[in-house]
DNA sequence: GCACAATCGAGAATTTTTTCTTTATTAAAA
DNA sequence: TTTTAATAAAGAAAAAATTCTCGATTGTGC
């Protein structure tokens, strides 16, 4: 199925947009709980301490339009930013690496919502196996082939050791997987219609860092 | 003391390249552990699938010159890339908010190094004040207070649920931390002298989950 | 020792992203 | 009903980041 049948009605947002999607989602949320019906992009801007043409820009690629002088209808923008984000799809995952981040991931969707849906672990530690985090079970590693064929799931969460990540990730394109979240520092080479999002830790402790050394002169 | 005593020879880079230096980092030390002692940005960009210019670009801020025909020496990168990060120094953190995400960042760092070291962690719940993750004692939230006076701890890690994490964030400062690095969602307030690093896990699945419905047109 | 090929480094050109400006629309006030 | 003020939206301008181009340098092979 090549053609969703429906017309994209968005645009390609740049990625610097995309991650700031998230946190006008998360402001929208909690203005909505609180009975705010309309918002514009000034206040939104002043809340998030960001530029209100960006706020505007950035907001557009969902395809919701605002009115002047009122702003935009909470409920249609949080709504529009779910679709076009994908929140509010069920966004199944496979986990590999159930350790120490593997299994706060698995624990911490119980809680609060990822964005997608991990719906089984897998490890090679047999002290692991068999044990369940959160409402999932640690599935013996080679259980993944298996399984892969009969549930459809395209999205693969690394949080194994570095030294195992390529290996592993290679393991879960053929299992059909066509997205990875990488938590490890492994530099992954695959084919070029994978995606990677990488998310290692230490990029974002190297921003806070240099800041801070900058502050300090 | 104003005025750091040695010259700044590192220009500020750029966030993108920030995020980018610790992906050299990671790479140069698995090739340097292989015996490699000398690298060219050529090689580091069919390595990372980036452009060599850009290479050269990103690493010309830490002030190491490369030599033609030959590159740059590895060891010599290593140590600049750490020195202009700070991952050579100590950065001790504390971290509030013992849950899922936060014993896992405790766990994590017993076996790889985050580029900050934890040295206490605090929570309200009874019920893991007093046990141990990794080797971090998990202590009473009031204890921060008569802490941050002895230790002189800059770098808060807040693993808190969203809605006590502007409150926590508040008392980080007021024990005189200077950088908090944020794991919520919530969308802090603090003066603007305080560095803070978002680190949302939903703003990476929204960057994957769009690349993912866009591939798939 | 001399030509050759590889690569750094600086700056120019291009592209992307952000910010500014203008116009049009809308609700509220007069 | 008319005026006024606030705001979205589109496009222009500015700034930032990336990619391209070229000259300088250095090691390798002849």
């Amino acid at each position: 199925m090549s053609f969703s049948g429906k017309l994209r009605k968005h645009k390609n947002a740049p990625e610097p947009t995309l991650r700031r999607l998230p946190v006008y989602l998360y402001f929208l949320e909690k203005v909505r709980e609180e009975g705010t019906i309309n918002i514009s992009a000034p206040v939104i801007g002043k809340n998030l301490k960001c530029d209100p043409t960006q706020v505007v820009k950035d907001l557009s690629v969902t395809g919701i339009k605002g009115k002047p002088r009122v702003g935009y209808n909470t409920y249609e923008l949080i709504h529009a930013l779910e679709e076009y984000l994908g929140f509010n799809r069920t966004n199944e995952a496979f986990l590999v690496g159930a350790g120490n981040l593997g299994s706060a991931l698995l624990a911490y969707q119980d809680n609060q919502s990822l964005g997608i849906k991990l719906i089984a672990a897998f490890d090679v530690d047999t002290e692991i196996i068999g044990t369940s985090i959160g409402s999932i079970h640690v599935l013996e590693y080679n259980k993944m082939f298996h399984l892969a064929n009969r549930l459809n799931v395209e999205i693969g969460v690394l949080t194994t050791p570095n030294h195992v990540a390529q290996k592993v990730a290679e393991d879960m394109v053929n299992c059909g997987i066509k997205a990875i979240w990488n938590f490890t520092s492994a530099i992954l080479d695959l084919p070029d219609n994978i995606i990677v999002q990488n998310t290692s830790l230490s990029t974002s402790v190297a921003v806070l860092l240099r800041r801070l050394n900058d502050s300090e002169k």
